[in-house]
Formats: C-alpha cells, structure tokens, sequence
DNA sequence: CGGTAACATGTTATCGATAACAATTTGCAG
DNA sequence: CTGCAAATTGTTATCGATAACATGTTACCG
C-alpha cells in the first residue's frame, strides 16, 4: 500500500504551508476563497483522506458520545439510539455503543473502555451504578446524561420518566375494572433496575388502593422476555388462574404470558386480565392487543440529542427531562 | 477540571521513565514484574486512564471495527450484533457501529464518515452496495466481510447464506401440504436486498414444483414490520382467504398477517398457511408458532468475529463462510 | 573475580493536525 | 505615493504514547 497523503503533501502540492490546507479544508474564512478551491481541488485529485485520529488527539476532542444500554436486543432501547443517532447525525458526532447486559458490573468496564477514547459526553441507561463507575465518571468532568430514569440523586442530567409512577395508572386501571388478586412478573436478579422500581411502583399503588397484598412472580434472570414469560406461565399452569390480572415488566414478557393462557384455553380478559409495559410492536399487533404503558421511547433518544447540543453551546445546570408515560389501553384488561 | 494524568505523571511518581510505564501497562515482560504491579499501583491510585486517542495516532491503528446493519431495530440483527460484539470484546477492539436504514444511498454516506476513523476492518450487511461505495471500500485495501448474505461478487470476505435457496424448503413443505395458491408478502421498494432475494427464490421454487405462478404482495417500504403485515391483511379483508398459502419475507410480518387473519376469524393452518422467516422469539411464542427458517444471527456475528480474528493474525485468500438456513416447523402451516 | 549473556530500563524521534502567535501582503484613505 | 488597518499566510510548539535503538544491571560461569 501507498504511504498516506497527509496535509503536508498536499501543502506541497499547492506550494503554501500545511496550515493554511488545514484552515483551508475546515472552511476557514481567513483564507482567500481562491486558495481554498484549489487546495481542496488537489487534496481531492491526490486522494487525501482527513485523518480524524490525530484531529482528535491534537484537539482533544474525539467526535464521539459514549452511550450504553441494558441491551440492543429490544426494540424500545433500539428506538431511542435511532432517535438519538438520527438527532444527532447532522453534528457529525459518532455515538460509541456498549452493552452492558443489565450488569451493573459489566457497565463499570464498559464505561472505563468507552471513556479510554476520549469520549465529549457519556450517556448512560438509568440511575444504579457502581461507586467505581460514579467516580470515574464524576472526576472527567464531561457532561453526563442518565436517560429512562430520573434518579433521585442523579451524575449530572437526565432524561426519563418514573418508572415507579408509570405504574400508577395500571393498577388504578385495574381497580377500576373490579380485579381482586394481582401478580407481578419480573426479573428475579436485580439486573433491572427500572423493572424493580415498576414493580415497586405497582406494589405501593396497589396498597394505596386497599388490594391484598400482589403476588411477585419471578420469571428468570434479566433481560426477561416473551420465552421466559411463556415458560413461566407454563410452570404454573391452571394456577396461573388465581390470578384475576396479570401485570407484566414488558410488553413481550406479557405476550407470552397471553400466548400461553391462551394455549390454555384460558379466556383474556374474561379469566384474567394481562398488562405489559413499553408500547412494542406486538401489544398494538397481538390478538387480543395487549394493555400497555407507552413511554415514547425514541422521543427519549430524541429529547438526549437536543439536550447534548444545548450542552455543546454551553455549559447549564442540571437538567431533568420528564418525557412521562401514558397507559395504552388494549384488550387484555 | 483537574489536567489530564499521563504517562508521564505516573512514570515520575513511581521514579522511571515514561517509557517502562508504556511497557508496564501493556504487561510487556520485559519489565520486572516487581516494578510492573508497581507501576499499575501508582497508576490506579492517579486515576490515570488510558489515552487511546493518543496510541491510536501514533500507531495508526484506531482499535476499531466498523459495522453496518439495515437496522439496528431488528431482533436478528441485533442478535448478530451482539454475536460479534461478545466475541470480539476479549480483544479489546471496540465496534463502530451505523445503520443504513436499508438505503445504499445512506449506506455510502455511512461508509465514508466510518473511513475517516480508520477502522481496522469494514463489516457490511449484504452484497449490494453503490459504485462509489465499492470504489472507497477497495482503494483502503482494509479487510471487509459482507455478511447475512453470500454475494455472486463478494468485496472480499463473505459469512452468511443464500436467501434464495432459504426459501425452497419452504416451498417445498407447502407443496406436500397440498397448498395450491400461494403468496409472497415482502416490501415495494428495493431496500431489502435480503427480503428480494427471498422472494426470487420462492419464485424459482414454486416454478419449479409446478405452482401456478404466485402473488406478490406489497406491505410497503423496508423495513416491514408487523404493523405492516397487519396492515395489508387488513386491507385484503377476506380475500386473503384466496390464498392458502402465504410466506411473509419475516416473522414480525408473518405475525401481523397471522394476527389479523385471526381477527377476522379465519383458522389457521386450515383456511390457509402462513411462514414466516428468520426464527424470531415472536414465531416461538405466538400462538399458533409460526412455522419459520432459523438462520442462526448470533452464530453469524461470531463467525465474523471469528474471521475477523484470523485476519488479523494475517492475511488470506477471500474466505465465504455459509452458515446455512433450516425449516423450523410451527403450527401454521 | 572477570566476562558475557540475559534481563531491565532509558533516550530520542515521531505519528498528523492545529492553537497561538508572528509575519507578510493587500487595499485604500488621505 | 505613504501609511496603516485588514486580510491572508506562515512558524513553532505541542497533544500522549511508543518503535527503534541505546544503555545500564544482574546473574552466573569458569
């Protein structure tokens, strides 16, 4: 392969200083418009390619946010890095993604590596880290952005909602419809954070409201998801009936709780009721369509991208973004 | 913000050169195993973090692989994705990651921006690409895999099947049901090159078993989902009923065809049977399962890795790596 | 105890672009 | 023309890590 063309050649090639190429491909307006037509001519007709790696060293400035999420393998965390990645295409910035598999462990070595490359912001899934992670992140001083949540004591900004009022709406729901005895399915590990703090959500509203205490079912190690769902569901059997309404963690964790009731014979929502949370495509599709929590999850991707521009133009206080949640009614109760 | 710890910092505190710092962190053995854990002590206790940007100008070697996917919203990408993401980690080099959103147009422009970082290798999502892209891709000279698909003129290295040939274990399973009238439900434009090339070969197959030349029916631009799928049974209301066979281009779209028949009454598999493709947790868990064609995303994306690997040890021929594509029985047909 | 191989550490130059400052050229009023 | 501000281009030093080469130190043999 042939040496790399660097600025230094093409400055040869014009017959001016690697300076004045170096303004002069950056739209520098100090240098003369003919100079720069005819240098980004040559620099095309030699082949230069822009070496982003010593900009970024030279600068300090990498061109990248870091982001992590639970999981790319759901649609709700792959709608908000589409809203985020579409948002912020036009800047010209890359986003650096990491899973970090509900791990809070994993997430710690994740954030290390990500923050190796000189990330300009670091956008981070919820409001638990490791004291590792929070100290890492506090002493780079980068502006930091918590999204999905809106932690109590939060790193710097956050977009998000409650997970633990989404709920409230639920139960209430269910109240309204005369159910007796409910049940929660969740993760059983504490991987999910803002599983739990649904579930904590639903368990106190359903208190609030003078129902028996609810049932938490225990569906596996997160991420739980329409299998789980299923299996548990298969696992209980006909018991599965004590129930009069089932409220899921997730849409697909839901849908396979239905499947199941249904291949059951069971009827929903005569038998029971069934509700998800999230809005995924297969509550809106499913037959019956399943009752849901609605938490605009690109808009969140949407609303970390506006955020991080204002954050670019200049520095601001803590902000807290509350996207909110609306319940979605199906026909699962 | 306090300034930035280097090498330097940490090579004074501990009384030795920058140098042995550099070989010490990269557990070079050449220094003293004594002086070693000394220096990463001292290290850990400065919070000195690792400059990447600083090795990845000086090496010219940026430690990344980009990848491009359709879409990241898309369970078997994002299966395929975490594939190579797992299995590359060990590494250390981190992924780059861009989705096209099915456009070659878009694709290019990606493909350009990821250059500028100087990846180490290039992944692409299928064999069809602009002339521009091709030209930029071959003048780097850099290892590139296309993947999901095995390409007639490969770039270079391919892992993947032939959705063509995918499809005629469908075909052929309908054809000893004794279905008679079959459809093919896939997208209009021609983003989907995957998708197309499904429908070609279900095309040849049908042909071939002597099937009365089948319909194509539109569910609109890639990528469909279900919503899509619903959406055009919806439209059809009970003509779908001319049929009795439908293979959808994926399994969300079987499932919003499967949905919507139901809705409107009709039993499936008897009035008519649906498939599916790409063996999505949906075609598991809906009831009835939607009978499919498991192409193995994850072990796809190790693959990759694991070519990935190979060339970086050094250099070989174009490789092609099929990964196959099984018929996976449901209930739908 | 001298000598040499094996081991351990240090020095210097450099990757390519650009910030900060310096110098030169141009344009135009007087 | 002269002079001086504005416009344009150039010079130098530098970001942090590391390859290549150089030097110092230890261990062990006869």
């Amino acid at each position: 392969m042939v040496a790399r063309v660097t600025m230094r050649d093409v400055a040869q090639a014009v017959g001016v200083s690697p300076m004045t190429v170096s303004r002069a491909l950056r739209d520098d307006e100090t240098v003369s418009a003919k100079t720069r037509t005819r240098i980004k001519e040559t620099a095309s007709s030699l082949g230069y390619v822009y070496d982003i790696s010593a900009t970024a060293f030279r600068t300090q400035k990498s061109g990248f946010v870091a982001v992590t999420l639970p999981s790319i393998n759901n649609a709700n965390f792959a709608h908000t890095y589409r809203g985020l990645s579409e948002a912020m295409s036009p800047s010209g910035i890359q986003l650096l993604l990491g899973a970090t598999n509900y791990e809070v462990a994993r997430e710690e070595n994740l954030i290390r590596q990500l923050l190796a490359r000189n990330p300009e912001a670091l956008v981070v899934t919820g409001g638990h880290h490791t004291d590792a992670t929070r100290a890492m992140i506090q002493s780079r001083g980068l502006p930091v952005i918590e999204m999905w949540d809106l932690p109590k004591d939060p790193l710097g900004h956050s977009v998000g909602f409650s997970n633990a009022d989404a709920m409230v709406p639920v139960v209430e729901h269910l109240a309204a419809q005369g159910r007796q005895k409910l049940a929660f399915v969740g993760a059983s590990n504490g991987g999910d954070a803002r599983g739990r703090e649904r579930r904590e959500g639903a368990v106190l509203a359903a208190r609030r409201l003078g129902f028996p205490e609810i049932d938490l079912l225990d569906a596996g190690p997160a991420p739980v998801s329409m299998r789980q769902g299923a299996g548990l569901t298969q696992e209980l059997g006909r018991d599965v009936a004590r129930y009069d309404a089932i409220m899921c963690v997730s849409d697909p964790v839901a849908f396979g709780v239905l499947s199941e009731c249904r291949r059951m014979g069971l009827s929903v929502p005569d038998d029971l009721a069934i509700t998800g949370f999230g809005h995924f495509d297969v509550a809106a599709i499913s037959h019956p369509r399943i009752t849901t929590v609605d938490v605009s999850a690109e808009r969140i991707g949407q609303n970390v991208a506006e955020l991080l521009g204002r954050l670019f133009e200049g520095d601001m206080g803590p902000q807290r973004i509350d996207v909110g949640a609306r319940l979605i009614l199906g026909e699962t109760g």
